[in-house]
DNA sequence: CGTCCGGAGCACACTGAGTGCCATCGGCCT
DNA sequence: AGGCCGATGGCACTCAGTGTGCTCCGGACG
């Protein structure tokens, strides 16, 4: 299902827009829209078009390839922006920054990426495929990540890992401006996304001896300007539940 | 693509085994490896079974599903086993011991889940497939640490993140086991896996509101057996310094 | 005992996606 | 003109998946 050779991915970028193309993508919106994508038969698509049926599959593997027309040439570009990093480029950061390319190319069609997003919420089949899309751009980073992580002790693991949490974050901002209809900062929701990745998955944070009880004080003068005190009495409740009290006393709003 | 409800699946856990289900799968994988997938049809299936061909429609929704006769029922049972969870349970180490149920299924046939290995690795329909199926534990485990999450800030993105993180740390450690074609401890290759997300993730590592300002202190009498006394003094560092603070100081695995 | 009933299975026909093959058309080069 | 080539259209075919109506069987009930 639509792991062959694409022929027309090469022109999605070079030539000048055959217009097959875009009046198929065209005639499938419209039908898809006004009686769903399952009512719609791609002879239907090619009566409105007004070519043939067999042009169809010339350009679209298959029926579920027009509503993503636009990901092919995404993924190739993500391939390329990773292939040209260097060994100065922190490895989360860069993976973060791929994924903004195909945020890019949301950003860029708001009422169409909309569009599309309703549908792929309601049909199944069609969820199915974006699956597959998103796990070869999550493959793309983690192939990267993985070259950058070579030889390091469980580096295959961590790549999979930070690829994974990567995408589910795009995806989690990236769905929050689709669901607002494509209205606000679509940037701005994954940037939040993204940067929480990137705090958790850090550069190499400094590890600590696991905690064996007891009562401790730390002092630890303030890196930029803010100094942070803490003292903290441990008596048996396992850590996550200390941090767990400490937020909620701390964080948390209301609501 | 099966999404719809499954006849069958209650079938799973309750009944005697229907010995029509289980042919059916034996003459498909009988096939399956003997020529491919692809050049097999279910009229082939069906003749070798020596069952009608409607039969197998009502057994499995697509000749994708007989690949994975026994997902749908260990869905379930991960669901059940999340919506047993208590308010004492930790979490993330939940959804990683949710991740076990999988890792055990793949166990208890370690030469069918080869088999199937090798067959999802070259046929691209159905790489699709399973990513759809994953996809659903994926869910399922988001949608407990949504629960587990909610009312906090960037609760829904903590739980995507956590839940993607753990699916692909346990598809780590078991494709490893498979692609050492069932040899060696599964559990200990996944265990070691999810153990690294575990330790990412730990406790509630991450920033939560931005603070006001001002000086707290919490008691909070154990809901158990442990109590917890905290008492932070907070002098103009974010909420998350704080937080880590605590944590490098009470302790942490090292990495 | 006969009959009725419901579920499991089967045969058949039909839709629709996807493919292979060949004819056609239009430009383009020599 | 004539021939080449890439793009297109038409047609026939395979196969997955579905709806329908039939049969067969076993158990319940009169």
């Amino acid at each position: 299902m639509s792991e062959a050779p694409r022929p027309d991915q090469a022109a999605d970028v070079s030539n000048p827009k055959p217009p097959m193309r875009e009046s198929l993508v065209a005639a499938a919106f419209q039908l898809f829209v006004e009686r769903g994508y399952e009512q719609t038969t791609v002879d239907d698509i090619v009566a409105l078009a007004g070519v043939g049926r067999r042009s169809f599959f010339r350009y679209f593997p298959s029926k579920e390839d027009v509503v993503f027309p636009d990901h092919e040439g995404c993924l190739t570009r993500m391939t390329s922006f990773l292939g040209e990093s260097g060994p100065g480029h922190e490895p989360v950061e860069r993976v973060c920054d791929a994924a903004r390319l195909v945020l890019r190319m949301y950003a860029e069609n708001p009422a169409f990426s909309v569009q599309r997003y309703r549908l792929t919420r309601k049909v199944p089949g069609l969820r199915t495929y974006e699956l597959s899309v998103v796990w070869r751009y999550e493959r793309a980073l983690a192939e990267y990540l993985r070259g950058r992580f070579s030889g390091r002790p469980d580096g295959t693991l961590r790549a999979d890992v930070i690829a994974a949490a990567v995408v589910a974050a795009h995806n989690n901002g990236l769905r929050s401006w689709l669901r607002a209809d494509g209205r606000g900062d679509a940037s701005a929701a994954v940037d939040h996304s993204l940067a929480h990745v990137q705090r958790v998955f850090a550069p190499e944070r400094n590890p600590v001896a696991d905690g064996t009880g007891g009562a401790h004080a730390a002092w630890n003068g303030g890196e930029d300007d803010d100094e942070v005190v803490v003292v903290v009495s441990r008596r048996g409740a396992p850590l996550w539940r200390v941090v767990q009290e400490i937020e909620t006393t701390l964080g948390r709003g209301p609501a």
